[in-house]
DNA sequence: CCTGAAACCTGTCTGC
DNA sequence: TGCAGACAGGTTTCAG
C-alpha cells in the first residue's frame, strides 16, 4: 500500500501507536528472523539479523516512499514496501501474517512483521540514512519547494508529465493513484509534455499534488484489496479506478489508457491535451 | 534524453 | 469446477 500518505500512516502508527495499540518506539529488539533472504538489500541477511538484538527503537520517519527506523546502537533500518508491503505490529501470542518476510521480536513480547505477498519489498540496515534515500527528489509537501522551483524543474524535461511525476528522483512520494488524482484536480492531461506547462499551470499542479496528498493523509491513506489499515481515501477517488463512470466535475465518462506502462485514468473534457509547439 | 518491454512475485477476479 | 488471462499502490535494467 505504498505511496506517500500510506507510508506516512504506517510511520505515524509505529511512532505514536493507535487503534488501541501503544507506540513501538521505545521498545527493545530481542531477536530477528529472516524468512525471505532476498528482501534484505544490505547488509547480508546474517549481518542484518545479528546487529539489531539489544537495540532500542528511537524514532520512525519517512522520506519519499521509504520508511526509516532509527535504533540507538544499530543505525537505520530502511524499508521500501513496493507494491504489496506492510509493517504489522503483532501482539504477544498472536501469529504473524502469512507472507511475512522478516520478523523482529521485541523483549516486551511484540513482533514487528514485514508482510509482503509479492516479495518486491526491500530492507536496508545502514549507518547513514542518506546511503539509501540520498538520490531522491524533493518532498512535495516541503514548503521549501516553491511553485517557481517546481516550474523550473518541469522545464528541464520534455517527457510526459505523468511518468515524470512518478519518477522519484524528480519528486519523492507520488505513485499511480495520487498522480492520476492530482492531474485531474489540476486539469492537466497525463500526456502533456512537462516543459509545455506554463508557470500558472505548474503552480496549479503543485497545489493539486499537495491537496490530494493532504487529503490522503487525513484519511490515513487508501485501503485496497487485502491490504487494510483503516484508510479511507479509496472512497474519495475522483478518477482512479473509475473508468466509464461520470467525472464528478463535468459528467463526462472517465477514460482509462496506458501511459508509461501504467494504468491511467483521466477526464477527457477536464483534462484536454493542449497544443505545445516548443 | 526518452519510450517501451521485461523482469521481479503472488493473489484476485473475470470470462469461457 | 477448472483454467487462461488480465490486472494490481513500484522500481530497475536493457534495447532501440
Amino acid at each position: 500500500m505504498p505511496e506517500l500518505p500510506e507510508v506516512e500512516t504506517i510511520a505515524r502508527f509505529l511512532r505514536e501507536g493507535g487503534r488501541g495499540q501503544p507506540p513501538l518506539v521505545g521498545a527493545r529488539a530481542a531477536g530477528v528472523e529472516v524468512l525471505w533472504e532476498r528482501t534484505i538489500a544490505a547488509p547480508s541477511p546474517a549481518g542484518f539479523a545479528a546487529r539489531l538484538p539489544g537495540a532500542v527503537l528511537e524514532t520512525v520517519g519517512r522520506r519519499g516512499k521509504f520508511l526509516w527506523m532509527a535504533w540507538d546502537a544499530a543505525g537505520f533500518l530502511v524499508v521500501h514496501l513496493r507494491m504489496s508491503g506492510d509493517l504489522v505490529v503483532v501482539p504477544p501470542g498472536e501469529a504473524p501474517p502469512k507472507h511475512s518476510r522478516w520478523l523482529i521480536r521485541f523483549d516486551d513480547g511484540r513482533t514487528l512483521a514485514f508482510d509482503n505477498p509479492r516479495k518486491f519489498g526491500r530492507t536496508w540496515l545502514v549507518p547513514d540514512l542518506q546511503m539509501v534515500v540520498g538520490h531522491l527528489g524533493p518532498e512535495p509537501l516541503d514548503s521549501a519547494l516553491t511553485p517557481a522551483d517546481f516550474h523550473a524543474r518541469l522545464q528541464r524535461h520534455r517527457r510526459q508529465v505523468k511518468p515524470l511525476l512518478m519518477t522519484q528522483t524528480f519528486l519523492a512520494g507520488l505513485g499511480n493513484i495520487y498522480t492520476d488524482e492530482a492531474l485531474h484536480r489540476a486539469g492537466v492531461h497525463p500526456q502533456t509534455r512537462a516543459h509545455c506547462l506554463s508557470p500558472v499551470q505548474a503552480a496549479r499542479l503543485l497545489e493539486a499534488i499537495r491537496a490530494v496528498l493532504q487529503e490522503g493523509l487525513a484519511m490515513n491513506g487508501a485501503s485496497i484489496d487485502w491490504m487494510y489499515r483503516g484508510g479511507g481515501f479509496q472512497n474519495a477517488f475522483r478518477v482512479y479506478h473509475r473508468a466509464g463512470e461520470p467525472c464528478l466535475t463535468c459528467g463526462t465518462p472517465i477514460e482509462r489508457i496506458i501511459v508509461g506502462q501504467r494504468s491511467t485514468h483521466f477526464c477527457p473534457r477536464c483534462q484536454s491535451l493542449m497544443k505545445c509547439e516548443v
